[in-house]
DNA sequence: TCTGAACATGAGAATCAGTATCAACTAGCG
DNA sequence: CGCTAGTTGATACTGATTCTCATGTTCAGA
């Protein structure tokens, strides 16, 4: 951990079939998709990119704020395309749909009560779910 | 999948050598534990309970709303025994020391903003994180 | 206390998302 | 074109959690 002469990329990002590829599905989907399901979607247009590189691909979007992660409940992250403001979701647990919601309220409510405990650098997740209007006719 | 004839449990919870283990395991802890760490906190003490086993009961027990279930970033599951009122974490990222915070504040956030969208049945997650006062020092 | 059916257990196999390897490949620059 | 650093992907691997199923326990009832 001394030296890079392996190869340690050195910054520059360069432009890919594969990358290009997961990125327009990503935007095309516009939900929330797994690493797994964006391969199958890419496949399904005759795309073959390995899935090694879909989750490379997809961290790198998520390093840079271009795609939100979340984590699902069975431990599975899902992806999407996604503004690079601060929110929150709001997700139907019947069909996925999801809509985005920010909150000042929220913000100020953790803030206020981390620093009631004395925390600093403060964090926050908020995910919401229910069931949409239309799964509910 | 008609019938049980199999052995599907139909609601009796016997008391055995090893949930007793687990649970008080749990109950001494007093933080957050993996499935993983808890087994071998049983190890230690000479307690032998299958891993098969501590998962079992520890998804019994959450599921009885007796232990919180936290997903953490890296996709492992932690509990704890927990007061079984709503509530969610302040977690500190440099200790884990874990504070409760209740929240009237998004519990009205929460419902009204998914209201506002027309979602119904509505959950939520709230977790803040932070480093403590501790370990600014 | 004795029985037996329903429950519970655990060793090990199976799953499954995600990561590490590493030789072959290619974008981008001059 | 020709080089070099960044990329790719088949595949092996990791680590958490679940499944299998033969064997061990619990506890209501006799
Ligand atoms: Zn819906
Ligand atoms: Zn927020
Ligand atoms: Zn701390
Ligand atoms: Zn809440």
């Amino acid at each position: 951990m001394t030296d890079g002469h392996e190869s340690a990329p050195t910054g520059v990002r360069r432009t890919t079939r594969q990358r290009t590829a997961v990125s327009s599905a990503l935007a095309e989907a516009g939900g929330f998709l797994s690493a797994r399901d964006l391969h199958d979607r890419l496949a399904a247009q005759g795309e073959r990119v390995g899935i090694a590189t879909v989750y490379r691909t997809l961290a790198s979007l998520a390093s840079t704020g271009e795609v939100d992660v979340l984590l699902r409940d069975d431990g599975e992250s899902v992806y999407r395309r996604c503004s690079s403001a601060h929110h929150h979701h709001l997700v139907c647990r019947e069909c996925g749909r999801t809509e985005e919601v920010t909150g000042p309220t929220v913000e100020a409510w953790a803030t206020a009560e981390a620093e009631r405990h004395g925390f600093r650098d403060v964090r926050h997740t908020v995910e919401i779910t229910g069931i949409c209007a239309t799964c509910t006719l």
